[in-house]
DNA sequence: TTATATTATTCAAACGATTGAATACCAAGC
DNA sequence: GCTTGGTATTCAATCGTTTGAATAATATAA
């Protein structure tokens, strides 16, 4: 293990070793096409001898001379929200079988990081950005300096393709219908409504297609029982927000007979609202949830939702990506792909007929 | 925005665009302590100028030539276990005012990805790593590769002290007792009790704590009712371990009126897995988890349980790290240390005297 | 025997930044 | 007029790797 100034083993530490130069030894380790004329025995006692000393290519240096970082920046907007993770467990299956890196980076909804990880990824030199973020967060330059540098992005859960970047997201007014005509079709008539909050993408077209589907369903949502989340800050005020209004529900002594939460977190602090005053789940009250995040799955009852292919989404972003970056290799450049996703209902256990209309088993 | 051969502005675009030399420059921009004898004119004209071609010193350069990737790696054994992010967040907290980057890694729980991960911290010439694990896997020579390199090691959740490893974890022992102790408190004597799986690193001591505790209380444990989660691949493992397990409680006959789960995702389980036969918790049945982690904080009922300080954890493991790269400046290596932190419990609502029992309010 | 190819290895110039040493300029001191 | 001492700027080497071109040694063809 000899070390010398630096605290790593260099090819100059091995060309010395073998008796050889630099420049066999690089080529012998990166296998590059010249080494296929390289005496067997030479190659042999480089690779030991690289193997004995404990050899580890120098990304920095490699990285400079090839003009490629093999990475991938992904920026995600709040790495505690469960919903990241699957997208992030997509890329990095995508990209486990390629030569690229994902640098995971978590701006943890604050603005300022934000701008720090996307000023660290131009330094860093990576070779395209996968941004995870529900934000409307007045975007307009945000990524415009990444954009300067000729750096593919792709965005998940947010629809950007008209600014010329690729996007990939659930279709989110279908899956509000899709809700809807779920409590519809346990007869559910008398229904609530937590919306979500002005700065999230999602908030806007969840609405829609509520209102689409109670439209078509005849329901007429009763306007005292329509709240609207302030901006989330983590994903426990989408909890506190549900648990809120859960509470200012009963207590505008309005009728209803199941509640339609903005998003999984949401639908779980409705669901703890109501049980404190007393309320069953779903005997009762049904509540209805979006995402199919974690915590709707382990909790009991099950929170019945719209579930979201949440892993597939990173995995095709990912999918994008490598294609944008070999568009580039070849100098042309990708045109911008909008994708919709097909949101899913998942009927867990927090929903059911209304009391009095068990017409369903169970 | 001149664009030269690579895609980006380099300090020599700016010389030029400036007429001066490339040393002026980079003296200037990189604050270097020559910078306060270089003109104020000068200094404007180049500073002005970089902000208007974008420059983004390039990382790669930088750090191959100071020697410093400003870099710590932060190695997780699951992402999506919804323990590791509060370690990561809490280490972020730290990092966010240093300038290192904490470069994200997410083995999935897979021997493969560890080491490939291991591989390229030491491509990407990481100062430091810590490693948030909880396995066992034959860790013998696991971390020599990074050790042999002198690049400082911190692990979160283990105990690696005695290998020259600082760790920083929770009491598990008395952990495990203290959530006995809690039950014990409310008047419990039947207790039925999850124990963590084999390779889990914490299994064994919060066992030993449980079973002081129910020593020191005079409570026997019923044999019939101690089991034994398998290895688990993913979070929802622990879940699916802890219904199975409530089914087979019930199953035996024996008489219990409380479960001591291995941690909340077991928990969880555990509540499905008895209110699927009717029994309602807490009136009929307590549970009690572990680690105080999302999903028990956001299920109805709440999750009673022990509660670990996991973001000061992370925050505790960065400092060390950064104290370790400020011993390693000046020549020194800083001594392995160990700090059990203290557990806590949290009272939710999953845990209650046991039927017949009404003793306290509630 | 000389030219030509093939095989095995090395030279040397990059990549983009940093930095100790050098240079040029100019004023002041003797 | 020549040194001394700032001030302002540049030279040139360096970090560890890659790679097109060059070289050397050997084998094959003419």
């Amino acid at each position: 293990m000899a070390q010398r100034r630096s605290g790593h083993v260099t090819l100059l530490d091995i060309a010395r070793a073998c008796g050889l130069s630099v420049s066999t030894v690089s080529i012998v380790l990166s296998k590059a096409p010249l080494s296929r004329n390289v005496a067997a025995a030479t190659r042999d006692q480089i690779l030991t001898t690289a193997r004995q000393l404990g050899y580890h290519p120098d990304a920095y240096a490699r990285s400079l001379r090839s003009r490629h970082s093999q990475t991938i920046a992904v920026l995600s907007f709040d790495l505690s929200d469960p919903f990241c993770i699957p997208v992030v467990r997509g890329i990095q299956a995508r990209l486990d079988s390629e030569s690229y890196l994902p640098l995971l980076m978590d701006a943890q909804t604050q603005r300022r990081l934000f701008d720090k990880y996307l000023n660290m990824i131009l330094e860093r030199r990576a070779e395209g950005v996968i941004v995870i973020a529900s934000w409307v967060f007045e975007e307009t330059n945000l990524l415009a300096d990444i954009k300067k540098n000729h750096v593919p992005i792709v965005i998940v859960s947010r629809d950007l393709s008209r600014r010329g970047i690729s996007s990939v997201l659930v279709d989110n007014e279908a899956g509000g219908a899709l809700a809807m005509r779920h409590l519809r079709d346990l007869g559910h008539r008398k229904i609530a409504v937590v919306r979500g909050p002005k700065d999230l993408f999602d908030s806007e077209p969840r609405w829609i297609g509520i209102q689409r589907a109670a439209d078509e369903a005849g329901i007429r949502l009763d306007r005292k029982l329509v709240f609207r989340l302030p901006n989330l800050v983590d994903p426990m005020s989408g909890f506190e927000g549900g648990l809120k209004f859960a509470q200012q529900m009963l207590a505008s002594k309005r009728p209803f007979t199941a509640v339609l939460a903005f998003d999984d977190l949401t639908a779980l602090g409705v669901v703890r609202g109501l049980s404190e005053a007393g309320l069953r789940i779903p005997e009762d009250c049904s509540v209805v949830g979006f995402d199919d995040v974690l915590p709707a799955a382990v909790a009991t009852p099950g929170i019945t939702t719209i579930r979201q292919p949440i892993k597939e989404m990173g995995t095709r972003a990912a999918n994008w990506m490598l294609e944008a970056l070999d568009a580039r290799e070849q100098g042309r450049e990708a045109a911008p792909r909008l994708h919709r996703s097909t949101p899913e209902l998942v009927t867990r256990m927090s929903s059911a007929p209304p009391p009095g209309k068990r017409v369903k088993k169970r």
